[in-house]
DNA sequence: ATCGCCTCCTGCGCGC
DNA sequence: TGCGCGCAGGAGGCGA
């Protein structure tokens, strides 16, 4: 379910109860993730002090002097601080034993969030090895948009949820991108017009930067790290309005499925 | 290299 | 009330 506003979200409200201390204990209640648990990870975390906590991309990275953790949430992960005695949900799947009465806890419903590691923090994980510039940063800007699209006779939806043209836009934040940028996202790649990538890239980020500060966007279960959710979903222009009226012109907002996901537009106003 | 399709999994809302 | 179906914030891996 998260994309880049949601992991920020969550990097952020973990990253206060882990920056500087240590985590003592892991229990790992479900090992099958999308991938395995590795051992090494139990092995080399534990009872070191705690350097960073980074996003890349959908990922957060927790790093110490061995090497770092990845954690990547998913369709349906969560992270949040709780209080050891509280009792465990259904799905949390792994915990971080961070003091006498604190955890930080792992929930997934679908399982297709991963926990992993990579020792030497110097190296790149393979998953992380091939992913394209980070949406928010000068690296991700007209021109590397432009060459990354070249030669793309895929839809521009499905170009800009790539993550190796662009990290951690995905199925909502994409097609709000594409309203704000007045493109249809079952348009061709290759046949944006410059003007058309120069407002596309604008208007990622800002769509992104929005996002982020009202923390996230909160369809149905979203919650970030104090278990509260997301306050963004109000300000969604197309994504979930199907059959609603486009706040521009007043157009029915439809949908379309492309690549596999439903895809939210005004015919009108996108061209 | 690029694409489109399949897959992993649980939960929810809908229609019958 | 119950069941089956389709759909859901992702993305690696496959064959064409």
């Amino acid at each position: 379910m998260p994309e880049l506003p949601e992991v920020e979200t969550t990097r952020k409200g973990i990253e206060p109860f882990l920056l500087n201390k240590k985590i003592f204990d892991i229990k790992v209640h479900t090992p099958k993730l999308r991938w395995p648990i590795p051992i090494a990870l139990l092995d080399n975390i534990c009872n070191r002090e705690i350097s960073a906590v980074i996003r890349r991309g959908k990922y957060i990275l927790i790093y110490c002097s061995r090497g770092y953790v990845l954690i990547h949430l998913g369709m349906s992960g969560s992270l949040r601080i709780s209080n050891i005695h509280n009792d465990r949900r259904k799905h949390d799947h792994v915990e971080f034993i961070l003091s006498k009465d604190r955890v930080l806890r792992f929930n997934d419903p679908r399982r297709f969030g991963c926990i992993l590691w990579q020792s030497d923090e110097s190296t790149k994980h393979p998953l992380l090895s091939r992913l394209g510039p980070e949406p928010l940063e000068d690296q991700f800007n007209f021109s590397h948009l432009k060459n990354n699209l070249k030669g793309k006779k895929c839809a521009i939806k499905n170009a800009i949820m790539d993550s190796h043209v662009v990290v951690g836009v995905g199925n909502i934040y994409a097609s709000e991108s594409l309203f704000r940028s007045c493109i249809r996202p079952g348009r061709a790649a290759n046949r944006l017009s410059n003007k058309e990538i120069q407002m596309l890239c604008k208007n990622t980020k800002s769509v992104l930067t929005e996002a982020i500060k009202k923390g996230g966007t909160t369809l149905k279960d979203f919650i970030n790290a104090e278990g509260k959710p997301g306050y963004f979903a109000q300000q969604l222009d197309v994504y979930g309005r199907n059959g609603e009226l486009c706040r521009v012109c007043g157009d029915i907002v439809k949908s379309k499925i492309i690549g596999q996901r439903t895809s939210f537009y005004c015919p009108t106003c996108q061209k």
